[in-house]
DNA sequence: CCTATTATGTGCATAAATTCACAATAAGCT
DNA sequence: AGCTTATTGTGAATTTATGCACATAATAGG
């Protein structure tokens, strides 16, 4: 059972990444799978899989596995990814179009319905995914129109505080911001930064005590 | 000292994010920074700040703070990150192509030096960056003969594995995996994982939570 | 030169996360 | 049915990371 409170912050983020394989595995026809398996296709120990899926439940069968499509189907429904959401960013760069053309995310039920950019010259054009550029000054009234719940920046660092405060405001609960800068945002929105950098900066101090 | 061994791997994390605040005030002419202020502009703990930085030794002054020049100099050498790093992407789409033309990588020192597809339709395109796309089956020579040091895999997955192994084979040390698959490694080469899904999947969970 | 003030550096306590090891239980076999 | 085998689920032990609280050291001011 779901003692809700205590769940630890790693085990959801393994909850996703234990999605992957197992998608793979069920659409070539797997229908079983021990926690020392997906455990190795993860990079994590088996004790570790079974005691983040038992944090919600029982979902394997002793002696024998787990059903995948019955443990993909528990995973999502607990990261609430068995739903669609709808998203939009802010800044449509390099980055936000790499974003808004890659079908990955639409493939896993995340919608981009809205990009917008404070920039005359790319206000208007139309993307190939069939998206038009908004002007930022919309974003208030589009989100509130397409009930988007979920935020993505883009934007230079040093506008994208402004930026949150915007979609902040305008009802969104979480934001998911690639602008190398701390987001401030209030206890009701949740944020999640990604800094490629500070990757970088992880093997480059690893590097670093090699050579 | 450094006591290496036992350096906790989120304060090697941290050390990058304190960075980015550090650069910032530097540029606008501060001086000085307290662990108290550090911490807040990074969303950790003043005593998190401090003792990450006692890891490597003892770079603030008593009763005063910290020298804004000299700290991130010290964090700097610390990440490796005060020298300069040669890279190569392999797979360039929509992502690549946003990698590549960001010049916050240039900016710390990490330096695309080779951009490899396999579609003969991008091979042999020349980039606003200046760089030249070159044909996966050169990756080997021009790793070599550029001392490329650290591989970018912006692939889709089911290459990322193959493409790793060539890296690997061409003598690479640290990878940076932009495919939602995990790839193995031998243990002398690091790999650091970016999945922008598993970030937002986190969200969706904490969002599901409340509405 | 001494005292008051301030903010760092750090040993120790606490909390969080992982691993261990085994009891519980399902399935197959005889 | 009972026995064997296999693998899950889980409490307890261990490891890892964080926070606390104060000793330590530097500075400023009288
Ligand atoms: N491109 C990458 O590979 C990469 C990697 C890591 C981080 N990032 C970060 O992601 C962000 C975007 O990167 P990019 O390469 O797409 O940059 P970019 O400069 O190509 O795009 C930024 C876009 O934001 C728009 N913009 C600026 N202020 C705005 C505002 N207030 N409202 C709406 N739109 C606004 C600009 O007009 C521009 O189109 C940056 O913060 C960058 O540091 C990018
Ligand atoms: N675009 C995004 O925002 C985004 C977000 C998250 C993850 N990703 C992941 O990053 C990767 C790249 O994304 P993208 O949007 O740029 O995809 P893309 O399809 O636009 O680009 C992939 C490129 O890799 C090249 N390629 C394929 N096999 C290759 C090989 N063996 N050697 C060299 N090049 C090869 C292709 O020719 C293509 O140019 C994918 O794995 C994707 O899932 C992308």
């Amino acid at each position: 059972m779901a003692k809700s409170s205590k769940i630890p912050d790693p085990t959801i983020e393994r909850l996703a990444q234990y999605s992957r394989p197992l998608e793979v595995l069920l659409k070539n026809g797997a229908l079983l799978i021990l926690s020392e398996k997906l455990a190795e296709l993860c990079g994590v120990s088996p004790a570790q899989v079974r005691k983040d899926l038992a944090y919600f439940g029982e979902f394997g069968i002793r002696g024998v596995g787990y059903d995948i499509r019955a443990l993909l189907q528990e995973i999502k429904h607990i990261l609430a990814t068995d739903r669609e959401w709808t998203l939009c960013i802010v800044g449509m760069g390099n980055l936000g179009r790499a974003l808004v053309e890659n079908e990955n995310f639409q493939r896993r039920g995340y919608n981009f319905v809205a990009v917008f950019d404070s920039d005359p010259k790319k206000i208007g054009k139309t993307l190939p995914c069939g998206l038009t550029i908004e002007p930022a000054n919309k974003i208030r009234e589009l989100i509130r129109k397409l009930g988007i719940t979920i935020g993505v920046i883009s934007t230079p660092p040093f506008e994208a505080q402004r930026v949150a405060n915007l979609l902040i405001d305008s009802g969104i609960k979480a934001i998911l911001n690639f602008a190398p800068t701390r987001i401030r945002t209030p206890d009701n929105c949740a944020v999640e930064n990604v800094d490629f950098t500070v990757k970088l900066e992880n093997l480059a101090y690893h590097l670093g005590k090699i050579s």
